[in-house]
DNA sequence: TATGAATGAGTATTCATTCAT
DNA sequence: TATGAATGAATACTCATTCAT
């Protein structure tokens, strides 16, 4: 009873202490898949660097693959924020400034947290079919798709599908593989080079 | 009578029966990986699909490691035996053909197995950092860089070693996926398109 | 109501609870040494005959050894309580008494939980190295030889190296055998006599 | 039937052949309990090292306890050769030259391969009760006993059963814990001094 | 609601022993 | 008789998950 009167200001204190222990679940898990790989992220590991007790984890989360998913999640959704107005404006550009745009787009989604972007995509397929976080997924295909279908006129494609693959494939393997694996290749000039190179690529394919 | 001739010497006959069960262990694993994925293939599982005793398996290989190396060895080998020799040729042809045919051996190599393929890149990755089974590795990307630089008078591109980067990393990408994710896009003359259009994107981008 | 007045803080009901889990883990650990011997003792078994599970045994031991060393230093620190004040005093006796009261003492350690004692001295050794946990080891040689260092005016004996040795392995080796082999002799009337006899023995080679 | 005619003169090869085979296990199995302990003596290695197969091992020995009795007892005959007949003299000298004659039997019997002896004492009493390989084991105990009747008269202790108990103790643990853990005494100086210090020790103690 | 002790099915690996050849 | 491939019960250890406090 006593109770009843301290649980609305209370209350207000236990969701941000909630929050607060789903935000140091979420950095825990994301730090040990960074650190010491997924085999390495067990429970009871990941409520011991969030500090907390795994009767907590599991307060919050049904299991281990929620974790994960919800780390995904939030990184994807770390990538989208970041991307969402540039991809806007690409939309109303020529051509050739759309394709440089959407490549030098996709390399600065690549880059919001390589490490961990880089466990996500290897090592995470596991984690029940979590459909890849490919940064250019069927979503992105369809949006690049309509857009090609904008610009028909000026293009040389015939096939749209099929481009719309080929540039949509090209684009995230280019970024992801400068990245992850040729950590050499990322001084500030030889990314321009390669998101200009990339970007040439594209436009003399589709365009003349 | 049973004896018949004593024809066969007896190491021959146990020599079948380690390679028979070597064979079986080998099949089971690549047939769990692909079935079940990468956590499922424990030992003991792996075993009782070869209708083998655990013993065995570790009469012939030191660990569950050791099992998928081979496994992965194995499937190289079969990629190489396919693509080795249409390679070469590709070596002594103008840039047009070169391209053709080198995105059509990567679709060949990658049809060998998709599934096994599959399974082989995307969850295999902790087997000790088992190289990359990139059809177009590191290694291919010397041999590509090669090339380019046979035939510099012809191209319009500059930094040969940027341009074999985009270009193998997209070769790659472009049929892995295709084989893998767009199983519908797969009826041979689909697939030939692709082809055609990969190796367009490529000519176009490193001649006029 | 249940919750009564709180009283006991919550760490305490779990500590108790870990204690008593170590406990039973100690306790079922050497149970089994003593009636089936170091090779029957398995985690499985362990954790069965406490009445916990595996699980709960790896929480407070990193495994197998460190179980059995566990036993063993508390075997050895109940040894050590039992003899470490009459030792003590032994120091300012002469030499008769001192090899009485000695010989006493020893008997008296090998007695504390004699079957224990023997699978700990006999089948132990292999517990990397877990040093013997002999009554009389190294440390009591070093004391034993400064005592008769100490008294070497009333001694006949020259070498007092090879005296100490002498002394302690028989002390030792008497009163270990006398305990476990010879249960016969376990009157409390033998053991006395063989307590004088060994002293005896004792005296008279070190004195005149 | 043609084999009949064969048989005879082959039996005796092959006796010898088997005769070499028990002969190369046995060797294997101490060289191996030697160089690498009880633990890594397992049957297969045992019959690799003795370069047979594990097959044969079973023809000769019905299992692995067989095999490391058979190493025992092979011990104990060596032993045995080495002290009877000088046990034998022994039996008819005076006090003082007899225990200075069994201490040094003692040393030479606990020279004959210390490692393996060591092996034997230390980690082998969990085969099966293989009854301990003591020197100086219950055997020995009657024998010394009745050695002291028959000198009673020039003896001053009384109780001949407690007194053969403390010298046939104290024998063994001095030559054991002599030859075993202090090879630094091994110099043959010191060897003779201990073996001199050990009999004097025992002389004082049964004469006056 | 938080805690963390307890659980126990699951996994890799070993080794004495058998048996077809 | 010799061989060595095959066996499978046994063992140490892990980790997602539960539940009494």
């Amino acid at each position: 009873m006593a109770r009843k009167l301290l649980t609305k200001p209370r209350k207000t204190a236990s969701q941000e202490r909630s929050r607060a222990t789903v935000g140091a679940l979420l950095e825990a898990t994301a730090r040990i898949l960074v650190k010491e790989g997924f085999d390495k992220a067990s429970t009871n590991r990941i409520a011991e660097v969030a500090g907390v007790s795994v009767g907590s984890l599991y307060q919050y989360f049904p299991g281990k693959e929620a974790l994960v998913a919800a780390v995904i999640e939030r990184h994807r959704q770390e990538i989208l924020q970041t991307v969402r107005s540039e991809l806007a404006k690409a939309w109303t550009l020529p051509v050739e400034q759309a394709m440089r745009k959407l490549v030098a787009v996709a390399v600065k989604a690549h880059r919001v947290d390589p490490r961990l972007h880089h466990v996500l995509t290897e090592q995470i397929p596991r984690v029940g079919r979590l459909e890849t976080l490919e940064t250019f997924g069927r979503e992105n295909f369809a949006l690049f798709r309509t857009y090609l279908e904008s610009r028909r006129d000026e293009l040389r494609v015939d096939d749209l599908e099929l481009a719309s693959f080929v540039c949509v494939t090209t684009i995230e393997a280019v970024t992801h593989n400068a990245v992850l694996h040729h950590s050499k290749l990322l001084t500030d000039a030889r990314m321009d080079a390669l998101v200009e190179e990339t970007a040439c690529l594209l436009i003399r394919y589709l365009k003349g």
